[in-house]
DNA sequence: ATCAACAATGAGACCGGTCTCTTTTTGTTG
DNA sequence: CAACAAAAAGAGACCGGTCTCATTGTTGAT
């Protein structure tokens, strides 16, 4: 082995500059990119660098210069396929664009989301791409935009803060689908979602804090109210957060006298959960009960039988977030903007025309 | 508004220590939480603290530290609920201990990797996790010894380096459900993997540079072997990567004269397209090939007929690793060790005993 | 009363880069 | 060949913290 391979190697750009016989100012506009250097000095610090392994500090560049070369992100639950497809966008976009992205999961949990925040903020992460797991309670974005730091909304919008944001039509896919389920007979359809505390009933759509959520309820909420629906406090599910607790309302769900004849789920997971009940209970898919999921998961088209779903261009959220923060982050200045991202109803096997009884 | 409310807030401890009347140092100390201040003071600088709005800036702190409080992740593809599932167990653990998450997705291309190991080095990470896309390209992680930082290989273990890993049996695996498919009756037995070049032709378990799937290859192989089956260079299918050219190989397989009668999918993702292929080709599952896949994803349950999976403990492999990681970079020194972790093969209904033709 | 021991604070170097400003070198031109 | 502009290199401050060491103040034991 190399006898001067020096333990931790804390190659500095004074090290490399001593090496090369320069000073440490030329050395680091050699070693960084910047000013003038002639190409003799250039090669000879190369030189120096490469005979001693030199590895820049990123740390100690963003010190000076003020950037990271980060982006912080914060979601609900990396493991849910949205959010995994999501991420996949985003970190596709940013790495392109010579970004790393630091990334923590929020469970949900509006608490840790702050504290989430906040630790991105003291970490100086050039900008950060949030999916907030509470509308209303948002001081602590305010908190980004007064740091200076550039911040777009992901999949929940935030009427309360002007920020850029991503979101899908919400209301309008949920009011399609609700509107199409009642012209195939269904006068009992009911929403569930994980959002909203567990152990909870649904009261009114404010009580949502998860911004798609609530869009969602609300267009589900009107169009029934327009068709004369009866509307129990059982037409919303709220608070299925863990699989246990997801099963059990379900199940409750599926048992209750005034069974729903169809219901929607606020994503595939919960839409999984709904079709693993059902088999237990043996309530036949669409004879006994319509499903349909918001997310086209992958697993959805292979089930028997395949479930209806609301398509979200999930990946697309996640690339568009990503370049605007990027655009932000370039220069790009202006009045904050929405982009709303069109969804797609793909008809499966899993909702029934009712037959009259 | 606060009318002293500066743009940007740059504020600094000096800012703090000027307006509480002391020196940067003791300012530096209450807001560092160390040294000794007395409470008056302490109290004092605390409320020109709170007063200007001040939050320490990570970056600087790390940089006389030399600790930044953050570990690296690199993965092969986030979107693949193994891995998703895996960075939860990891986020879960390194929150808990107070370390921010840095990930990165490598798409499984040992370039990206590279780049990205080196990426995370300059940015000073205390630790790396690793799911190295090749056992055989790692200077890389060679390099982050000499650097000095920790290093745990998630889900695949490399002889050639001496490093901490958490893997589970694969071989082990492997070999259980090969043998107990031909004691079944199969003769034709697939294994297919997205590892390897894409239109390549396997040739030997060495092609296979992903760890985890060579292990289980050899596995399946070596039971093969001693079982005296017949082994064509169709039985393992290479290189499917992409969904487009995984649906290809299948496609082919299936249709070949020498059709398999049993398929052993290496990931959930492979598993999920054989199920849609063979429903496009109305190929029955169990009656016309039988199926097993590796990772109990959430929906194998649920398909008709149920996938029987080999359940891998997939949070655990990442809460392991995360938890050494944490311990050597709380001072715990020691013999790299290498930790195993139980698989379980889950009986559901995508085997059929095999009539002799 | 004297001095040691320790608590509390201050002064300033330091981490590893960037960047401004100054000095030296080089090259062009009348 | 002097005169001057431009190019190249150097010196040193700076980013925002930490940390060592020196200084001052307080207490208790002798």
């Amino acid at each position: 082995m190399n006898q001067n391979q020096a333990r931790n190697t804390p190659v500095t750009v004074a090290d490399v500059a001593l090496k090369a016989g320069v000073s440490k100012a030329t050395a680091a506009r050699v070693l960084g990119g910047y000013g003038i250097v002639s190409d003799r000095t250039r090669e000879a610090v190369a030189a120096a660098a490469r005979a001693l392994d030199y590895h820049p500090n990123e740390l100690a560049r963003s010190m000076t210069t003020g950037r990271s070369g980060t982006i912080g992100v914060v979601v609900g639950d990396i493991e849910n396929p949205f959010f995994s497809l999501a991420m996949r966008g985003i970190n596709d976009v940013a790495r392109q664009a010579g970004f790393t992205v630091v990334l923590i999961n929020s469970g949900e949990d509006a608490e840790i989301e702050k504290d989430a925040v906040r630790t991105l903020l003291t970490k100086r992460v050039d900008g950060l791409i949030v999916s907030p797991a509470d509308v209303n309670d948002i001081e602590h974005l305010r908190q980004v935009a007064r740091s200076g730091r550039a911040l777009v909304l992901l999949d929940r919008a935030s009427e309360v803060v002007e920020v850029d944001t991503v979101v899908a039509n919400d209301r309008q896919a949920a009011e399609e689908i609700t509107r199409w389920l009642i012209r195939l007979g269904h006068r009992r359809i009911a929403y569930i979602t994980g959002c909203g505390d567990p152990g909870q009933r649904f009261h009114t759509p404010t009580d949502i804090t998860t911004g798609s959520v609530r869009r969602r309820i609300e267009g589900f909420l009107d169009v029934c109210q327009k068709e004369h629906l009866e509307l129990t406090e059982d037409s919303i599910q709220i608070g299925a957060a863990t699989p246990d607790h997801t099963r059990r309302t379900i199940t409750n769900m599926l048992t209750s006298l005034q069974r729903p004849t169809a219901v929607i789920a606020s994503d595939s997971v919960i839409g999984l959960e709904v079709f693993k009940v059902c088999r237990e209970l043996r309530v036949r898919i669409p004879k006994d009960l319509s499903l349909v999921s918001f997310h086209d998961a992958d697993w959805t088209s292979v089930t028997s039988p395949p479930v209806t779903v609301v398509r979200q261009p999930v990946y697309q959220l996640g690339e568009m977030a990503a370049s605007m923060l990027v655009k932000r982050l370039n220069g790009s200045s202006g009045q904050p903007s929405c982009i709303v991202l069109e969804t797609e109803v793909v008809e499966r096997a899993s909702v029934a025309r009712l037959e009259q009884s």
